[in-house]
DNA sequence: GCGACTTTGTGCAGGGGTTCACAAGCAGTT
DNA sequence: AACTGCTTGTGAACCCCTGCACAAAGTCGC
């Protein structure tokens, strides 16, 4: 159903003709520039989470979402999704829920993801591949538009509907794809130039999968995938459910095979 | 207390006689399994980055490091790596610093890595097959010793030194492999299949890259990496950075809050 | 129109984590 | 031997975050 009431929707419904056509900033918008200082960083990543699973929920059809059974589906309790939400101001509506559709637009602008964001990617081996040829980035708000490399056999070969070019093409093409995000999957060696030159090229936004430390200015945020880190602090956790024995822990589980199923049986369930 | 002898190794080939082969607790390891509840979750995160920052300083036969040093090159102020070693005891000598080898080993006794951890895969595809042939985990104490996939056509081809064997196969070869911890990269679709198997094998630690949630027991640790999560998160901090203006950033990233090295101490610059 | 039910949004208490500042302790020097 | 300089380890305040419990606000049934 696409009925739209007179909500303080996007511009697209112009009736008066008076406003201003370019800039125009829409509610949505202005929202997410004033407000975006004041979200704690742990509500953040979260926000991220709802993101995604309101988009699985939009693609069933599914139009309006209580905070529990979201919660559910997205492993946290619902008094902390409820919070999370109110940072953005008012989403739902008493007694009913949240609309999918517009709690999922009012986080995506507040993200800053209204827009979609165009991202480089430099180091092409085994893992640069797998990163470019995975479907996730477009489908949530990412495009890729350019691949790059230094090994001699490796430029020219394409990638997806990409061709790999030379890393020391990167700082022109950076700007000419209007790039905003890098994303380097290098050996160690390289991260600290590759960097450097995303740096340069007026990236302020590098995503590396490497351990190593990067070196950059203040104004460039950074952050940092390492795998190996992952799979010890999982084994950690893991040794330490089992010398704290099974008998209380309070996981996220999103199980909840209660008969209250009036409309929707499995929140989640691909 | 063990004194510090010349090994590299990690264990099993002294020469000193008597030691027990099966369990032989030493005081490492002792101590691991009486502390390991008491701490932080993020003390646990960052106890994993010093450790690969010890591994390199060890390389270069360093032999003692101080905890500014130390704290520079993991990218944290020297007051929170202080109190994270706190948790395990003392370790390092006041007016001195810490012994690089005496530290490396405490804290991977702490975390468990004093034995090797063996790793089964799950979904060769591009992601899998780059993680197979990842060279860092087999770095840092992990060591992939099977392959899966449902694919007929990935089916005994050769990745690395392993050769991919069928999903089906998989719970009987987590027992044979004596492994402990499955990552998952297939689609979206069979992960929750694939950790059912590997749960009812007996693993008690997975971690995936799929952004689906699991639902798996409560003794059973999850983790999973979301690349769009964190590409989102990123997006989010640089465009926050930039509406806090450069001026005064107290970012969360490597920056020093002390004056006194604009640059990075190059302790760790390969 | 009104009461009952449902669900959001939030004030508040409590815990966990971070940072500061300083006492405690060791090495080298006089 | 004592002093100086340096570094660790830690007590304590502060801040962020979490979870509870409940009032506010809307819908549904009659």
């Amino acid at each position: 159903m696409t009925e739209t009431h007179q909500t303080h929707g996007p511009a697209a419904l112009d009736v008066t003709g008076v406003v201003d056509p370019s800039s125009a900033p829409s509610a949505t918008d202005q929202a997410s520039l004033s407000e975006l200082r004041d979200i704690p960083q742990a509500t953040v990543t979260r926000l991220a989470t709802y993101l995604r699973v309101l988009g699985v929920l939009a693609d069933r059809d599914t139009t309006t979402v209580s905070s529990e059974e979201l919660a559910a589906a997205s492993g946290v309790g619902s008094a902390k999704l409820r919070k999370d939400l109110s940072f953005l101001g008012p989403n739902g509506v008493r007694g009913v829920g949240y609309e999918v559709a517009r709690l999922h637009a009012r986080i995506a602008g507040a993200l800053g993801l209204d827009r979609v964001h165009n991202v480089v990617l430099v180091g092409v081996g085994n893992l640069g591949q797998a990163l470019a040829r995975y479907p996730g980035f477009a489908r949530r708000g990412f495009s890729l538009v350019g691949l790059f490399d230094s090994d001699p056999e490796r430029i020219g070969v394409s990638v997806g509907d990409l061709v790999v070019r030379h890393v020391d093409e990167l700082e022109q093409a950076c700007l000419e794809l209007e790039a905003t995000l890098g994303v380097i999957s290098t050996p160690d060696e390289a991260v600290q130039e590759v960097a450097d030159r995303l740096v340069r090229a007026g990236l302020r936004c590098i995503l590396s999968f490497s351990p190593t430390l990067l070196d950059v200015p203040d104004n460039v945020e950074t952050r940092q995938v390492d795998l190996a880190v992952e799979m010890q602090v999982l084994s950690f956790n893991g040794a330490r459910n089992i010398e704290n024995g099974p008998s209380s822990s309070a996981s996220s589980s999103s199980n909840s095979p209660s008969s209250t199923s009036p409309r929707n049986g499995s929140v989640i369930a691909p």
